[in-house]
DNA sequence: ATTGAAACCGTCCCGAG
DNA sequence: CTCGGGACGGTTTCAAT
């Protein structure tokens, strides 16, 4: 087994704690990125690829899990392969926006099965959600027949999505 | 490395123009919507979940990744906890929107440290890249040094994320 | 905080229904 | 396609450093 790594040393002087935001070693950072890629990556095969033993690699693990720096472990599946080929994003406004009728409509959106995510956003929209369509026709039916019927969306921007790609994402930037 | 496993034959010959859409059973509609909220729940404890023995879901489960139904297991990370607390989208435009401009910056994109997502997209605007960046001053230095310099994008708008929430993806949409 | 070793337990292959 | 048994191997705990 090789030795382990130099560790960057703790910083004399602690900067202000920035919430649950904690100080990630080289090891907290790779152990990230590679469950990123996958996250039922066995433990041992972890810990050989960190350069620690699986006793640390698991403790690491539960720590960023504590620390809330690991969400959740999730599958990911294929919308296209699940007969959803056709993604779009719906921009919509909001009025009057206020909380008590943007909060019934955050739950009708986030309960609709066609919602993949939902943004809220700044700007002349107030709503940006994501969905998935099995072809243009639902699509059409759905904005028109359960979408718009609701009277505080006063504005509806459609946008088609060509295609989606995600990253895997690093720690804190430069 | 868990990458994709290797080709299986094509075991019922069934309908051929159904795409990649296999015909879900409640099981298999069970173990997705399990996995997706723990990508890391035990074989053992799925197999009890979903009512069959533990080699029937070990069985199940490889046959949904080789069908292409479910195409990861990921971690998910928090970029707030990461330090990254602002997130946007910036909606741009590509002029002239050709392969030969649109490939490059593809890669310049995914290439960017804060970039988590990027959506291509039809009308006015060609992409739409979902960020996550310290705070606002790098997100104004990201847009102004890294992004605008490069000619080819001759309109963008940025539109500030306050909160995102993601939905589990349900079996195929009535 | 990290480690090695041991006990535990889930995974996974296989033969059968 | 489903199931149970059993060998294998990974996970997890713990005392020590």
């Amino acid at each position: 087994m090789a030795a382990v790594d130099a560790l960057s040393p703790q910083s004399p002087n602690r900067r202000r704690d920035e919430g649950v935001t904690a100080e990630l070693d080289s090891t907290d950072r790779k152990i990230l990125e590679l469950l990123q890629k996958d996250a039922r990556l066995p433990n041992k095969d972890l810990a050989e690829r960190v350069g620690v033993a699986p006793s640390t690699a698991l403790e690491r693990v539960r720590s960023l899990r504590r620390r809330g720096l690991i969400t959740a472990f999730r599958a990911e599946v294929d919308t296209q392969a699940l007969g959803r080929p056709l993604e779009a994003l719906l921009a919509m406004r909001v009025r009057p926006h206020t909380s008590q009728l943007v909060e019934p409509l955050r739950a009708f959106v986030l309960g609709l099965p066609e919602t993949i995510a939902l943004f809220h956003v700044a700007g002349p929209q107030d709503f940006l959600v994501h969905v998935a369509v099995p072809d243009a026709d639902h699509l059409h039916r759905l904005i028109l027949e359960r979408i718009l019927v609701r009277q505080e969306i006063v504005h509806l921007e459609t946008t088609l999505i060509f295609r989606t790609e995600r990253r895997t994402v690093q720690g804190p930037v430069s």
